[in-house]
DNA sequence: TTAATGATGGGCT
DNA sequence: GCCCATCATTAAA
């Protein structure tokens, strides 16, 4: 395992969305490999940024490389990645992760016995990695950080299957949903 | 197996 | 007051 560049986070957000499959995430012992990401553009509908900067959104449109993590339902938060450049407002939504270390750990905070729906969705993988808006707008770049994005020493090589993001009721036609294909721990087919 | 529904509260009009 | 980048539970088939 070894740190990603600044580099990685400014370039386009759909690149970046496909980049980050097979990348892991940590926070303290627990680790997960990024099996399902969605990307969130300007003049995205369904991007939180899409009608600007708000207290809430503020995140997106800081630097690239940072969390941005919402409170969402009433109950759940969701964890993303932001990228491109500072001001534009994009960011990439985790989706699932396959649990990689911590395991026992992540079945105590999702309340379950079994590996199966432990990390498979946005809201899942932030209560087993213990996110919460704590943890939002932090610096994963930085080696200090509580939250860091980390890349193995050697390429995995996958297949990427594209197809529409689950969840929203505006911009459902783009293909801004990326996963893992065959991978056991992606929310959905 | 899939489909429908309730939970629950911040954010924004 | 309505919407919401969700999930667990229940009901139906």
């Amino acid at each position: 395992m070894k740190p990603i560049p600044e580099s990685f986070f400014k370039k386009d957000t759909i690149k970046i969305s496909k980049d980050l499959l097979g990348k892991y995430i940590i926070h303290k012992n627990l680790i997960g490999k990024i099996v399902e990401t969605e990307a969130y553009l300007k003049d995205d509908p369904a991007s939180h940024s899409f009608k600007g900067l708000t207290k809430r959104n503020s995140a997106m449109f800081g630097p690239p490389g940072y969390s941005y993590i919402y409170f969402t339902y009433g109950m759940y938060h969701c964890l993303n990645i932001t990228t491109n450049k500072e001001g534009i407002g994009e960011a990439v939504l985790i989706r699932s992760i396959e649990p990689v270390k911590g395991i026992n750990q992540m079945k105590k905070n999702r309340k379950l016995n079994s590996i199966k729906n432990l990390t498979n969705g946005p809201a899942k993988l932030t209560i087993a990695l213990n996110l919460n808006i704590n943890h939002n707008n932090i610096n994963f770049l930085n080696p200090n950080s509580p939250i860091k994005i980390m890349q193995p020493n050697k390429k995995e090589k996958f297949e990427i299957i594209e197809t529409e993001r689950i969840g929203i009721s505006k911009g459902r036609e783009l293909p801004h949903r990326f996963y893992i294909k065959d991978n056991l721990f992606v929310s959905k087919k």
